[in-house]
DNA sequence: GCCAGTATTATTGTATACAATACGATGACT
DNA sequence: AGTCATCGTATTGTATACAATAATACTGGC
């Protein structure tokens, strides 16, 4: 209970909190008491019920009135939406950011940047690092889009997806498909077409999300 | 998630919040302490920072970290964003629910009696009723889309361009273009025609928000 | 007079205490 | 034995109190 070093707790405890229902072992769908997670935490009620309206917000738990707080069950319907919802904002985004680029408002040098480096790490084959720069690409539009509003929910799906994303990770070997497909996304947007960089864009949250369905499949986890 | 719970706050602290926000006398991008808005609501400060994390996750205030909180200033930018991205959710949703309208797995009853109400209303031309009845068209496409994770992004988005509409609702005369176009994405669902559903959508909402546009321009409100 | 450094105050972050509510168990009655 | 009412406990909702931090005012030195 003697968390020392208590700063500002609220902000680090949501991103706790997601990583904890990320977690493969929790069992999905089961409820739990505020006290119990505070324990878990090792912080008081207050501070982490606050956690949780920020969670139950963005949809990353459940809380009904006066009931306890219930871990959204994994299923292949919520992966599905998720990852839909997730490829019409990819795509809007990926157009904003060709077109900002096509106006001179955005340099390239950044997209051109994690291109190589993405390039560099395929050949090397760490597959860890290479999903770590995949994640830093869509980083970049959502940050370069100049729509802080689509990058806003942007980044609630990422965190709903990562609790799927932890489930397959070890078993996914996407990483030449996601070199080319972002390869793919930065030359339409060198060639000036930003329906096509978002075409592309679109396409690339499609397979994963295709090959996230074969994976989850294969492995009858739901 | 409308005030019903005597005794619960929280969720209702959150609709108040939401209204409180939206009234256009409130004046934007300045700071409030949360001791003033917990007097104004009338509680103390802990179910009132409850509801304003809830607010801050969906980007209705803004909230650095030890410092008070801020209303967002109104823009223009910022509405162009806002419903830029409701466009490209309204376009999945219509597409997902023509879809299940024409698997069988939803009747197109609903929607034609909303069609018909709208009609009604036009004739009678009780602009408040009818743009009432509008917004009962798009509740109506986000629970029977099947997509819970679109439909919680859109409601986001429409606490958010609630603000707008507060300015505009008196000025706005938009009413006959509603019907039509709402009949418009009817009429495609009806054919079977889901793609074309979702591109009456999109364009529906790129109408509104061009009309918004004209509107706001015109008495220069920002 | 102005700037730096410190003290003071205001405001946010957290913990504890209490109240209200919902859930479960126990027992009475049919 | 089954069902319903009532009570007890567990859990959530709210308020108050305290701690830590950021903003502000003040004083002394130059």
């Amino acid at each position: 209970m003697l968390d020392k070093g208590p700063k500002d707790q609220s902000v680090s405890l949501v991103s706790r909190l997601s990583s904890w229902i990320a977690q493969p072992e929790q069992v999905h769908g089961v409820s739990i008491t505020e006290n119990e997670l505070a324990a878990i935490f090792g912080v008081s009620r207050t501070p982490l019920r606050e956690a949780l309206n920020f969670a139950s917000a963005i949809g990353l738990i459940r809380r009904q009135r006066s009931r306890s707080i219930e871990i959204p069950p994994l299923s292949g319907a919520d992966m599905f939406q998720l990852s839909r919802t997730r490829e019409e904002l990819e795509g809007l985004i990926t157009f904003q950011v060709s077109e900002r680029i096509a106006a001179g408002e955005v340099s390239i040098d950044g997209l051109e940047k994690l291109n190589q480096r993405m390039s560099a790490l395929a050949t090397i084959g760490d597959t860890g690092v290479l999903l770590g720069a995949g994640l830093d690409f869509h980083e970049y539009m959502r940050e370069n889009s100049g729509n802080e509003v689509a990058a806003g929910l942007l980044q609630q799906l990422m965190l709903r997806l990562e609790r799927y994303r932890q489930c397959i990770r070890a078993l996914d070997d996407r990483s030449g498909h996601i070199v080319h497909e972002h390869g793919q996304i930065i030359d339409a947007i060198r060639a000036g077409d930003s329906a096509g960089a978002a075409r592309a864009a679109r396409e690339h949250v499609a397979n994963a999300r295709e090959s996230y369905r074969a994976q989850l499949a294969k492995h009858g986890l739901f």
